[in-house]
RNA sequence: GCGCCUGUAGCUCAGUUGGAUAGAGCAUCGGACUUCUAAUCCGAGGGUCGCAGGUUCGACUCCUGCCAGGCGCACCA
């Protein structure tokens, strides 16, 4: 049980003995000021109305009942009626060594043991290379997945490749259109296809992959690029696909995500029959109906709230299912399927998709919190404070595989996640490379290495370290170490509240946090010296410091050296 | 025109689900290395929380209306 729930306890308690009414929560704070204590809840004044009494004399009777709590060595009335605890040092020091003793398994608990979440995030079309805003979201939805998990939940990440419809035939097209040019073929680009580079090349290795097979390699060549359309289409589609979507693989491995699932638009929905199926479902609702030879869905009916009042078109008049179709059928039959929470990480381009979408999952009987979609804004990518546009269709773009090598992994992550996801980001590479070394992550990264460097240098010196969960804290009495102690005690409470909230970002500033309550304290205190006792708790506190930086950097999915 | 997001220190951003005197990093200025790593530490300056009302013991936080920026409003995805 944490602290905040057993002093919630005590409150009730108190209550209780008072003869007063129960609030219905009890939300416990860390005050920003030390004189007002460790934690101060607020339970009094949202009990005034109830209980007909000041809030002070409320709190004063909850100090008078209070239970005594080995945690806790006093209590303070202060304020409007704010109710401050005061953790004794002696209980505090006691928790570093279970701190120490459950290891990388410190803030991880069982809340959300049971729940299935599908977690979906990135999903860039597959027709070009992954850029930085999709970092963005690389960062944040794979944090999430680790937050989650962290909280017992059972989660499996997706990445849902688009391969189908319009803007696939526009890259089928382009890229046909770039073997037949590498061929000698003066063929155009056509409208609305992708003029990048990256097709020119995928297209160069194309031919050449065929001229390296030989006399049949150029055969099969010829054929294919005279087959119907359909034929070339799905080839070169295809192909292209694949080879992108290989990119944009490798280039999110090497920024340390992998994904449970890859979901195929075409195999793993269309091909089931899986729309077919989902505009029943909805038909037997009552949900559609025909008009102008297509298909719509009563989108304002099932509660589409986006403000143009407009139904949606699930089968176009050509027959074709429309990607919201496929996009229903995928979340229902597919994401649904093993989970009972989905989660998408959208870009803010597709902010006016979301209350259709919702409005189908409720239609379709899925409760509405059960259904979530973080926007992840956009950044914007400066280059010595001048805008760099980026345009995927001219081709114009930053990749993500390039910011990597500018400013790093754990740079770029951990500056991804000192946002909230909702929050448009700009981004100065030039800065980013320049001040690399004044870099938030490396000032926690740094407090690890130091931590570590301790470590050395007690075994260089060839000192004794018994087992440290074992150590008597006692000694730690310095302030600088008591509030080192009781920052620790909080983490299990930022992780469980960051995961709740679904806000990797606080845990990156709260081991800002950490490191800035470390730094200072480790310029102050030699942890090596003569004093042996003094010594082994004050390695204690230093291995419970390094333990919480790294448990929470994984969280975050940055590394934490052991030097630097 | 309608909808969503954003507006907090010179810059980039937090602000504990409505709490006590609004914070951090960078930048600027001034100090600290004979000692476990100076990617560090100590100190200083810097604010009409976009504007105006409202809700209440209390508002950066909730409500309404404006202003500014971004994005979206297809039988595209």
């Amino acid at each position: 049980m944490s602290i905040t729930e057993r002093l919630t306890e005590g409150v009730r308690t108190a209550l209780a003995n008072a003869g007063l009414p129960e609030p219905p929560t009890c939300v416990w704070e860390v005050p920003r000021q030390p004189e007002h204590g460790d934690y101060a809840t607020n339970a009094a004044m949202t009990l005034a109305r109830a209980a007909k009494k000041p809030p002070r004399q409320i709190a004063e009777l909850i100090v008078k009942h209070f239970p005594s709590l080995p945690e806790v060595e006093r209590l303070e009335v202060a304020g409007p009626g704010f109710l401050n605890v005061f953790l004794a040092p002696a209980w505090c020091a006691g928790a570093l060594r279970e701190i120490l003793a459950a290891g990388d398994h410190y803030g991880r608990s069982e809340a959300a043991r049971g729940r299935r979440i599908r977690l979906e995030f990135v999903s860039a079309n597959p027709t070009g290379p992954l850029v930085i805003v999709n970092a963005r979201a690389a960062a944040i939805g794979d944090s999430l997945a680790r937050l989650l998990r962290s909280q017992g939940a059972a989660v499996t990440t997706e990445y849902y490749v688009n391969d189908a419809g319009t803007q696939f035939e526009a890259l089928a097209r382009s890229f046909e259109a770039r073997v037949l040019q590498e061929l000698g073929q003066p063929v155009p680009l056509p409208d609305n296809g992708y003029p990048g580079d990256y097709l020119i090349d995928l297209a160069r290795d194309y031919v050449s992959e065929c001229r390296a097979k030989g006399a049949d390699g150029m055969q099969a060549l010829e054929s294919r690029v005279v087959g119907s359309e359909r034929e070339r289409l799905e080839h070169f589609g295809r192909w292209a696909v694949a080879r992108i979507l290989e990119q944009q693989r490798r280039a999110l491995r090497d920024y340390g995500v992998e994904y449970d699932v890859w979901t195929s638009e075409q195999r793993d929905v269309r091909d089931r029959g899986l729309a077919e199926q989902a505009l029943e479902a909805l038909a037997a609702r009552g949900l559609t109906y025909e008009k102008d030879g297509a298909l719509w869905f009563r989108s304002t009916e099932a509660g589409d709230d986006a403000g143009d009042e407009k139904d949606r078109v699930l089968r176009r008049s050509s027959g074709e299912v429309t990607y919201f179709a496929v996009d229903i059928a995928n979340h229902h039959y597919v994401k649904f399927a093993d989970a009972d929470r989905v989660i998408d990480l959208f870009g803010p381009d597709h902010h006016g998709y979301v209350p259709r979408l919702r409005a189908a999952m409720q239609a379709l009987g899925h409760p509405a919190e059960a259904f979530e979609v973080l926007i992840v804004q956009l950044v914007t990518l400066l280059r010595d404070g001048q805008p760099v546009r980026m345009s995927k269709r001219r081709g114009e773009f930053v990749l993500m595989e390039e910011l990597l090598e500018e400013v790093g992994r754990d740079a770029a992550r951990f500056t991804f996640l000192t946002r909230r996801h909702d929050s448009p980001l700009e981004f100065d590479l030039a800065v980013a490379t320049r001040q690399s070394s004044e870099n938030p992550v490396y000032y926690v990264q740094y407090a690890h290495a130091r931590i570590r460097s301790i470590d050395r240098q007690v075994g260089e010196q060839g000192i004794a370290v018994p087992p440290l969960e074992k150590a008597d804290p006692s000694p730690l009495t310095a302030p600088e170490e008591q509030a080192l102690i009781k920052r620790l005690l909080q983490y299990p409470e930022v992780v469980r509240g960051a995961a709740q909230a679904l806000e990797p970002h606080r845990v990156a500033y709260w081991l800002s946090e950490l490191a800035a309550a470390f730094h200072p304290y480790y310029k102050n205190h030699r942890v090596i010296q003569d004093d042996r006792r003094l010594m082994l708790a004050r390695l204690a506190l230093c291995a419970t410091v390094g333990r919480v930086i790294r448990n929470g950097l994984e969280l975050l999915g940055v590394s934490a050296p052991e030097s630097m």
